[in-house]
RNA sequence: GGCCCGUUGGUCAAGAGGUCAAGACGACGCCCUUUCACGGCGUAAUCAUGGGUUCGAUUCCCGUACGGGUCACCA
């Protein structure tokens, strides 16, 4: 067989070489230790978590060492594309604070290694394509998908152990005659075109920084490399694309772990270096008693788009997953509880190679205390724009009492023991309902502990004396004498011993004053409501039950 | 089924041939306290399993079980 005939009657149209597009894009100029990593979603339309997962591992990665970290997106499977996805991939990833020095972008491309959507890049692979078919390492296979089933089944008749496209399976098709192909492609047969594998039962080792040194078979199938449109498959832009865009680390999911043997081989039929493979094991999830895969159709939580909606700080999303990457982490925070997450020293080799388990517990957990390190102000911010897209009505009161809102995030905030009232901003709005009458739900009764002549007899009592200007040491002494002169016990534990001298304690006292100011049993330091409501709100509230 | 990866409390996990097997979340209890939080203290709870190697194995080796992944012209 004349391969350089084969490849020019398959690719008539390549005329550059390979050599061509090395000299396009040059090894990169970065510092020593630098790395070069990226993601490389696909425009499904569906970003998930484990997609943030590895971003920010490769994010980590590259941007701790002063290197690049860049975007590509994997677009060459043209029957799941959806309209718009690369703007959902770019706008979640900018949401959560990841952000790339080049690459796609929702207006074309950034960067001198592009283009940056695989399906623009066609004509580069088909240059080293058609070098594989000058080497003998790639042939064309005309075979129909009827015929490929047809050897699968035979295959799974005969009791093959592995199914696919190798040994006497491949004969036919790597064994076609010059002639052969060419009447056929004149005939305008389709075909793919397929790598031609050692096929040897030989073994590799290779060192993966999360799992360390992995052991496994060589790969034998002669596998697709161009489809039939001519568009490579993930396999061919894979090492094309990370050897020309020079990225040193490639983070991926554990489920490429079982190709890893078609991609170092054709690293090694090109003669190239191999990136460092990363390979992150799979967020799981309990259900039903065990462990299983976040799956996108029974679990919303993998959606980022739920964070999003139930406004999930996007600190508190990098802190969980740091943790969960890193369990050194949280001994970090504690460490240094006002550093960024930034200046966390992420290590490849410190994550876990088992499935973590998604907890949403943990990650709320995480969420109060990122909340409750954050200054009034801030939170003002970020609720903002999470109301502005979430939550127009309670943006608008926001908007309308922004002196209100201030004070109301800061409430508890001072001290030794700042409250963490607030979780996530869906909740913050509804947590903080209470202190605009336009949400403010009221009782319509009060507990029956206190009667209702001591109730109004209080109100009456406690409006009168009422100063505004009071100090908490102040105002809480006048609620206990009007408690005493009721017959209240002053302290709770007076009450406790002897309850039979009262007629009630100051804990049912202050429990209805609350009530009345907030419409709930539980609220934060009343003295503090008070003042973020003003005089005027307070009287208005509390002389209902005078 | 073949191949690959994995298995320390309910969850995330540190750990090393000899430890009372860290820590965090959660649970529970106590303390603080005008409620709820916050905070503090404490309790319960873990090395999948069977063999070997060894004076000694949760740690090393082999098998078993279980879980996950993959076996496409999908990524």
């Amino acid at each position: 067989m004349d391969y350089q005939k084969l490849a020019d009657l398959l690719f008539p149209d390549v005329t550059e070489t390979r050599e061509d597009i090395e000299r396009r894009f040059p090894p990169r100029s970065l510092p020593a230790g630098a790395n070069v990593t990226r993601i490389g979603p696909s425009p499904t339309g569906f970003v998930h978590l484990g997609n943030l997962y590895n971003a920010i591992i490769a994010e980590r990665v590259a941007h701790q060492s002063g290197g690049v970290f860049y975007l590509r997106i994997e677009d060459t499977d043209n029957k799941r594309e959806v309209e718009g996805a690369v703007e959902t991939v770019i706008n979640a990833m900018a949401y959560f604070d990841v952000h790339f020095d080049e690459g796609a972008t929702s207006t074309g491309d950034n960067g001198a290694y592009g283009p940056y959507r695989q399906r623009q890049r066609k004509e580069i692979y088909h240059v080293f394509a058609k070098w594989l078919v000058q080497n003998g390492k790639a042939y064309p296979c005309f075979l129909t998908e009827e015929e490929l089933t047809a050897i699968r089944e035979e295959q799974l008749a005969n009791k093959e152990i592995v199914t696919g496209f190798f040994g006497k399976y491949a004969e036919v098709s790597r064994n076609l005659t010059l002639e052969d192909i060419s009447a056929r492609i004149a005939a305008g047969q389709p075909w793919v075109l397929r790598f031609r594998a050692e096929m040897n039962d030989k073994r590799f080792t290779i060192t993966d920084a999360i799992r360390g040194k992995l052991d496994m078979p060589c790969n034998i199938m002669d596998f697709v490399l161009l489809k039939s449109d001519g568009i490579p498959t993930y396999h061919f832009a894979h090492v094309v694309d990370d050897h020309l865009m020079r990225s040193t680390h490639v983070v991926r999911g554990e489920e490429w772990l079982s190709t890893l043997s078609m991609h170092v081989e054709l690293f090694d039929v090109f003669g190239w270096d191999k990136p460092i493979y990363c390979h992150t094991s799979t967020l799981q999830k309990i259900d039903g008693g065990s462990k299983r895969k976040l799956s996108k159709r029974k679990d919303p939580e993998l959606a980022l788009a739920f964070y999003q909606q139930e406004g999930i700080c996007k600190e508190a999303i990098w802190e969980f997953l740091l943790t969960v990457l890193n369990s050194n982490f949280e001994e970090w925070r504690a460490a240094n509880p006002d550093a960024s997450y930034m200046e966390f020293p992420f290590s490849l080799e410190k994550m876990s190679t088992s499935g973590a388990l998604f907890d949403m517990e943990k990650l709320n957990n995480i969420a109060k205390d990122v909340i409750g390190r954050m200054d009034a102000e801030t939170v003002l911010s970020h609720l903002k724009n999470w109301c502005s897209e979430y939550n127009r009505e309670f943006l608008a009161l926001i908007e309308q009492y922004p002196d209100r809102t201030l004070k109301a995030l800061g409430v508890g905030k001072q001290g030794a023991k700042p409250r963490k009232d607030f979780v996530n901003w869906k909740q913050t709005c509804e947590f903080l309902s209470f202190y605009f009458d336009e949400t403010f739900k009221a009782q319509d009764d009060m507990p029956a502990e206190i009667s209702e002549e001591d109730r109004k007899a209080f109100f009456a009592k406690y409006l009168a004396s009422y100063a505004h200007e009071d100090d908490a040491e102040a105002w809480f002494a006048k609620v206990r004498q009007i408690s005493d002169e009721l017959g209240y016990a002053v302290k709770p534990k007076d009450y406790k011993k002897n309850p039979e001298n009262y007629k009630g304690s100051i804990v049912h006292v202050t429990n209805m004053l609350r009530t009345a100011l907030t419409g709930m049993a539980n609220a934060p330091d009343i003295w503090e409501i008070s003042h973020v409501l003003g005089e005027e709100l307070t009287r208005a509230r509390l002389g209902k039950w005078a």
